[in-house]
DNA sequence: TTAATTTGACCGGG
DNA sequence: CCCGGTCAAATTAA
């Protein structure tokens, strides 16, 4: 099974899911990379002031993982049952209170084809 | 038939 | 003019 073949990226949102409801908007080439960045937005139905995204990119390292970037907040939802909600509190804290933190990265991996 | 994805166009910053 | 982020019409999925 190969993901640049008959797959596109985001029909494998399974393996990718993280809880939230994102909605594809754009997929590019980058050129440091060779494989496709994905662009998401919150898929929150009254679509108004959720201005949290996503951005999805599978790393040349060979581990086959994916780095994942989240921009932005959550206006939407029901907050607290998130586990990114809680990583965000936690990165906050460890910021101070003067600032806050408006993205960051994780790194998951990608589908097991065994 | 409605909703979500795909994909080239569009656009703004450097 | 290049690069990457977004838009939107066409296409596909639900």
């Amino acid at each position: 099974m190969n993901i640049d073949s008959t797959n596109r990226f985001t029909k494998m949102t399974k393996v990718l899911d993280d809880g939230y409801a994102w909605r594809k908007y754009g997929e590019r080439n980058i050129l440091s990379s060779k494989f496709p960045r994905c662009y998401f937005r919150c898929a929150y139905k009254h679509d108004q002031g959720c201005k949290a995204l996503k951005q999805a990119q599978k790393l040349e390292d060979g581990t086959n993982m994916y780095r994942i970037t989240y921009i932005g907040r959550h206006a939407c939802l029901l907050p607290n049952t998130s586990h990114l909600g809680e990583e965000l509190d936690q990165w906050d804290q460890e910021l101070g209170p003067d600032s806050f933190l408006i993205s960051f990265e994780k790194k998951i991996p990608g589908p097991d084809y065994s």
